[in-house]
DNA sequence: TCACAGTGATCGTTTTGAGCGATCACTGGA
DNA sequence: TCCAGTGATCGCTCAAAACGATCACTGTGA
């Protein structure tokens, strides 16, 4: 069966009339009879009624009609899907995030992405940071998101900066500390320090914690690690501790926290990279790319 | 564009090798590749990444594959949707209801008759018994139920007796009526007659009621028309008068109503017909009628 | 580095079957 | 009874699907 069968036999269904259906058509009538007749044939069963004076659809050919039509449309709806597939407009990216923590970026930026293309599918997944680079590679994911660039490969893959926020304090509105208007590190070293756990490689939250305050020669006595985010913020919210977040947190924090510049020179800036294959000539991830980068772009004028 | 297109695009695409491909679908590789070309000429853009060592699905044939084998697989269930058709297991029947009390015969009748064809979509429709004849022979509908059958046209229609049941008196439980076993019609004739209004024919409950008296002489002083079924049942409910109505009714009636067997010689049958064009060849109202048949019979039986 | 196995593309030829024109047989209305 | 109009049939034509032989290219492994 070919879609040529169908499409005389919608034909011939709507007209109710094999010569007007062929003109139609622009083939000539024999031809339209032997097209139906070996479609019946295909179906073990007439289509039509018919005599040299009418032409009634069967209760087959009713039911078929139907189903028919429906496959054109969809048929004939084809090129344009490929079309829209191959401009980035349609299709399915999967994206990696070995973030701990991305903030309000990510939820952000898949918004304004599925703004621009409602017609791709985006799926996040979370992946261990040295495993990205296979998965990109495989293609298992196509963006990765990540707090800290891997060394090398610089040929290979190709990145974007898209959040860069200096952190803060974070603590309970009724914490000691939220008194003062500005902390330094020496404050906070001091106090009982919260961290969401490090993974097996023993990066994420807590090991930029560490680092940050290695750089400045302290080692704060009381550092504990908790296994979420989340609970993170209720054991700060609780007075169980502070912590240092990112400052692009500030607008997700609950009215029970509080936040507070850090003192402290050179570097102190949280930043989330977006890494993709240089090579990879997919106009999904130029166009997702495309989106950050304006993202990008506006919050820095703004 | 054709099916083959399509086909030949899934085996490639599934392979990722044209020889091999080429030899599932036993064809030669050049025809394959012609195949694929134009498909991609009729869609305007390249579907494969290939070269000599390597074939890959773009994004363009990536999103094409699944909506392309959607449709093979809708496009190979034609021929069984059709000779399901055919042979009535599947489709669209339109039944003409005319009789204003069906009591649970027609929910109980469809609902056997989805048990059994549960792919048929069945419609209902409000028909005035004058214009039954009219929608049978246009196609409006393929059943008409009737609880009279016009005269004449006997060579055109074929009918059947679906509901043969005895009229019973309903009352209140509190009705004083409601102490007696039996009561006869000259009994009711005396009380609050409450009966659903005729149509515009002259047919329908009231009349049936009317012409039960009459044939036995009497004129019952009291008789009040109301608009509906469930409007009689309430006022019947709430003792304000009493009514008469098919045997079949007994299940459905709410607890506060109860019903009598009236004394009557003759006849004082309620009976309803299932009513079909003798020509329709349609087997879909031949495995209706099949149904009510069954269901006919076994309730004789039992 | 180079031979080579294996691939998709190309080309000219063959074969299939969709389409054509002429005609027939049938139907139902005038 | 005639006749206009219809779908079916038949033999032929021709477009295009398919074929076989071959080429050019690629990545692999010796």
């Amino acid at each position: 069966m070919e879609l040529r069968h169908l499409r005389y036999f919608a034909a011939v269904a709507e007209t109710l009339n094999f010569r007007r259906a062929a003109e139609r058509l622009r083939v000539a009538q024999p031809a339209l009879s032997k097209q139906i007749r070996d479609l019946e044939h295909a179906c073990g069963t007439r289509l039509f009624d018919r005599n040299t004076k009418r032409v009634r659809l069967t209760d087959a050919g009713t039911a078929l009609l139907d189903e028919a039509r429906a496959l054109l449309t969809r048929a004939e709806a084809l090129p344009q899907l490929a079309r829209d597939a191959a401009q980035g407009r349609r299709g399915r990216l999967t994206l990696g995030n070995s973030a701990a923590l991305t903030g309000g970026f990510l939820p952000a930026a898949l918004a304004a992405f599925q703004a621009r293309f409602p017609e791709v599918e985006v799926n996040l997944v979370e992946i261990r940071l040295r495993q990205q680079q296979k998965a990109l590679r495989s293609g298992g994911i196509q963006i990765g998101i990540v707090a800290e660039l891997s060394d090398g490969e610089g040929d290979e893959f190709e990145c974007l900066r898209v959040v860069r926020s200096p952190f803060v304090a974070v603590m309970a509105r009724r914490h000691p500390l939220a008194r003062s208007r500005r902390v330094s590190l020496h404050d906070l070293a001091s106090q009982r320090l919260l961290a969401v756990a490090p993974d097996q490689d023993g990066r994420g939250h807590a090991a930029v914690l560490r680092e940050l305050f290695q750089n400045r020669g302290l080692r704060p006595p009381y550092f504990r690690t908790v296994d979420s985010s989340s609970s993170l913020m209720a054991m700060v919210a609780g007075i169980q501790g502070v912590s240092i977040l990112p400052g692009v947190y500030e607008d997700r924090l609950a009215g029970e926290l509080v936040t507070k510049p850090i003192d402290m020179a050179g570097e102190n800036t949280f930043t989330l990279w977006a890494v993709w294959q240089k090579k990879d000539p997919s106009q999904l991830v130029r166009n997702f790319v495309e989106v950050l980068r304006k993202r990008t772009v506006r919050r820095n004028a703004g």
